[in-house]
DNA sequence: CGAATGTCAGCACTACTGAAATCG
DNA sequence: CCGATTTCAGTATTGCTGACATTC
């Protein structure tokens, strides 16, 4: 059973009959590339892709433990640790000790944490677009679904 | 102007308004997923991604030398010594001395090499059935031609 | 006591760079 | 001398694990 054997992903001419159809392949490339292109633009004004993350997640959840947090942001504790330094040190966040459970801390986003949090997400969302221009909007929509539910079944297996 | 705003790409209830239209973090969700599922599927047999792209790439446009090997996988020349290595240990691939320009390696698969060709890809074929689970055929079909799309614009991209 | 929390140190893998040695 | 080819050494990043001290 194929899926997709006729379709090229690549430029064309030089795709072997075998790569033809390897999805882990063509979203790895995808990946990496789009990833270096985000990566570089947030690079370009001093954050990190963490740093988006965490922001984005304390803004619409609100204020947390760093476990709790690390459990919402899918971001590992102790990689945590270096990321709320950085914001730390930037104003952007709160790190104040729990005095209802002396083993958290509590995470807050400071006002100054918004406004970077915003023009994270600007700057995100331009290099959105220019990843995705080749798509019209309904394409898009569609990507994203078919991505989601590829993500979502993954995300399930690795629990069975 | 937003792609894709209503959908959900994780299990739902705990995707922040900000993530849902990031393509680059559901891109690389899914990469890091399927690239696990992919890579201990491979280690099961003692092969790895490159060596099924290597012999993928010999046996359809046949023999090459190192470089040229180098540019039609887009593996780095310098990686591409450890695996030529692996499958030449493996008596998958030989390795001979370009008689016409003592520079080079000619990179030729062997029978034995073509008979793990057809290993790896049953393999990759499972395991591209076992990600893809969830998507009808067309659906896959489509998956693969807007992936597809956007990665042809990012690698074209990548020069200009 | 067992379990959770924050922190640090380190591993494995991958994408990538640079340079040396050989040869055209 | 300049450039191409193979090879080796090493860097940066990321996903991930384990351990430790502190506290519940």
């Amino acid at each position: 059973m194929n899926t997709g054997d006729d379709l090229l992903f690549d430029r064309g001419e030089d795709t072997p009959e075998h790569l033809r159809s390897q999805f882990s392949r063509l979203v790895g490339m995808t990946a990496v590339q789009s990833g270096r292109v985000a990566g570089g633009a947030l690079r370009a004004v001093g954050a990190h892709r963490d740093h988006f993350l965490v922001l984005a997640d304390l803004a619409e959840f609100g204020p947390a433990s760093q476990a709790t947090l690390s459990g919402r942001t899918r971001i590992y504790k102790s990689d945590l640790v270096a990321v709320l330094n950085d914001l730390e040190a930037g104003a952007w966040i709160r790190r104040a000790p729990d005095p209802a459970d002396k083993r958290r801390n509590v995470i807050t986003v400071t006002p100054a944490g918004r406004r970077r949090l915003a023009e994270l997400a600007r700057v995100l969302e331009e290099v959105n677009e220019r990843i995705l221009a080749p798509l019209a909007p309904d394409e898009r929509a569609q990507l994203f679904a078919l991505l989601g539910r590829v993500n979502a079944h993954l995300a399930d297996q690795e629990r069975g």
